[in-house]
DNA sequence: AATGGATATTGACAACTGTCAATATCCTAG
DNA sequence: CTAGGATATTGACAGTTGTCAATATCCATT
């Protein structure tokens, strides 16, 4: 052990705060480590800025498997990582599904890496 | 094929700005996704968040091991991870090592979410 | 109701990842 | 220089993940 080991933390706000000043307890190190292995792959990375970048603010799922380059079910997969991850919401419309970014999700993980 | 397929994104300035209105290149993406797979752990993330807390912005690996509950590999392992992400810097000081977070690079990974 | 197209699910396989025991490397104290 | 402790590396194994072909499901149009 280093010298410096046997110090305690001093007292730090709980609410509201950065994570920056406490630990993270170990259900909330599990559930952030979720969101960012969603976050962890290329594909889903792409389908994010993709959806995220439309002027509409949702995409069409059919519009997403050709900018992707891989197989329709592969696609299909990522996109239900993404939605079961918080990041994204899908609306299903006659045949067809339109996915658009969780913003809030996304600035509340950004909150938690300051 | 939906109705809004035909679309053409408008023009977006390049520099500086959030990533949410271009879309990320193939590259990009899949160097965001490494530094996001390196936080896709809850032991790398309390790893983090350990060495972010501390008073001082810097904690000895000899004082990591107890507190995760993992074996000494295995911390030295994560570590590792966190390192080549850029996500911590290490010194050796003697024997010792010390590690502290990077900040600059955890902030630059939080914009390109905003 | 039947056809056809959009999306999701299943099953299989290769590649990757977290973990630990054993071992190696490196540094300081004596 | 030798001994001992701190950290890193290696090797092995189980569990997870990304991918696709095949198939299922769901919906609108005919």
């Amino acid at each position: 052990m280093s010298a410096k080991s046997a110090k305690t933390n001093s007292v730090t706000k709980v609410c509201c705060g950065t994570t920056r000043d406490v630990p993270l307890s170990e259900r909330d190190a599990e559930e952030l480590a979720a969101v960012f292995a969603a976050l962890s792959d290329p594909v889903r990375l792409r389908l994010l800025s993709i959806i995220s970048s439309a002027p509409d603010g949702e995409v069409c799922a059919c519009d997403l498997v050709t900018p992707i380059g891989k197989s329709q079910p592969t696609v299909s997969h990522h996109l239900k990582i993404l939605f079961e991850a918080g990041l994204v919401e899908r609306e299903k419309r006659g045949v067809w599904v339109w996915y658009s970014a969780t913003r809030e999700r996304l600035d509340a993980v950004a909150a938690r890496l300051r």
